[in-house]
DNA sequence: GCCAAACTTTCGGCAAACCGAAACCTCGCT
DNA sequence: AGCGAGGTTTCGGTTTGCCGAAAGTTTGGC
């Protein structure tokens, strides 16, 4: 019933933040990948979030969250993006360097010390990715965005988000000063003039990491 | 060999915390009381801890930690006492409510976020609580110190310590504004006059509490 | 010195997560 | 329609940590 241990949070993380930004379903074999984990492990576990009523799932289709397990999902997320917002804003990490310890602490931290946390920071919206954080209740802001890598040249905009998955994209991004707010045109592939006139050279992995208005 | 599950690490800081204020050694039936934990269990995680090289037993006999044992228990207990400073003196927790949190948080959290925390509170030597907070090589520093319901009559001195093992205890001694580093002379049994010239009743409970100045 | 109470260990079992190998579907392609 | 590749599930097995019942050990009190 209330089935809520740390590896069935992050199956239904990992579950949510596949929709987060494209539309279609995951595949239980994606979602091992992702997960570092054997398929027959996935299946084993997909019954009992679906027993739970946490996710639907027909035999050998996609999966998908149900209501009651969104909400799990997002008060997941929530603690992982407020957790590193912290660690970032008042414990001296860079932002490369916070999503392992959030994966931890996620599932660890009590709803008491997430409020407290987020009352120092002011309640803030997104994290230092630019991650949308979902509010208590379930509810996500979030912006229409586009793949760098997706964009057509000439393409003006603002990046919205890069994603914490490649902690050397993060570093090369940082010392390019980009980042979540940057405005930016593209100029040619893998090409991007900032708004000083400066241009920038992104890698093929940064242009699959950063997201920005479409 | 590198045995540190969350499970291990509450028997050795039971283990621990059982010498740490008396000298006799703790036996397996005290340490299944202390955890809520059935004798059974015990056995079986006593002979994986005596197999890592953390404690020593014979059996049908008590308890000990080794060199390695008390150094991982010490960082335990340091982790602990540290996430209790933290909560009390930067998250607004009372120092009666810590203790849950700190149980649970005090098996993920990193080395760096530990350290970065205390730095932040400036190396604190105790916890909300008095309890010494070991330094990281495993070191404590410890007074001598004794059980106030131990005490005899007329026995002047000062709070050392209070145990967190009862919350009702910590309110109602906040309340009468009693703490680590109160000084007072016992009066009577359960009876203390503190500097100022005012008397408090203690409750039987609390004198079983609170380590005063031997 | 003996014996029963009290404590400890052994034993068989359970639940959560994981695995690899083998069996089983599906779907696209011919 | 048929077939096979690739994805999914089933199955048996492992580890960690827990349990209760039964068997074994220690020890204090008579
Ligand atoms: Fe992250
Ligand atoms: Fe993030
Ligand atoms: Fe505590
Ligand atoms: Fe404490």
């Amino acid at each position: 019933m209330t089935y809520t241990t740390g590896a069935a949070e992050d199956y239904l993380k990992t579950i949510y933040a596949h929709t987060e930004w494209q539309t279609d379903l995951i595949t239980p074999s994606a979602l091992a990948v992702r997960l570092g984990v054997a398929p027959s492990s996935v299946t084993e576990m997909v019954k009992k979030l679906a027993a739970s009523g946490l996710i639907t799932h027909v035999p050998y289709g996609p999966l998908a969250l149900t209501d009651a397990g969104r909400l799990r999902a997002t008060a997941v997320v929530r603690r992982h993006r407020l957790i590193e917002t912290w660690l970032v804003g008042e414990m001296g990490y860079d932002w490369d360097e916070v999503h392992d310890e959030a994966e931890i602490l996620e599932h660890s931290i009590s709803d008491r010390l997430l409020e407290a946390i987020n009352a120092r920071l002011g309640f803030p919206a997104h994290d230092p990715h630019g991650d949308p954080i979902p509010a208590a209740d379930g509810t996500v802001q979030r912006p229409a965005a586009l793949l760098l890598a997706d964009a057509e040249v000439s393409h003006s905009g603002t990046v919205l988000r890069i994603s914490d998955r490649d902690p050397a994209v993060l570093r090369e991004l940082a010392a390019d000063l980009i980042g979540p707010g940057t405005q930016f045109t593209l100029a040619a592939p893998f090409t991007i003039v900032l708004a000083d006139g400066q241009s920038r050279l992104v890698t093929p992995a940064a242009a699959r990491s950063i997201w920005v208005t479409a």
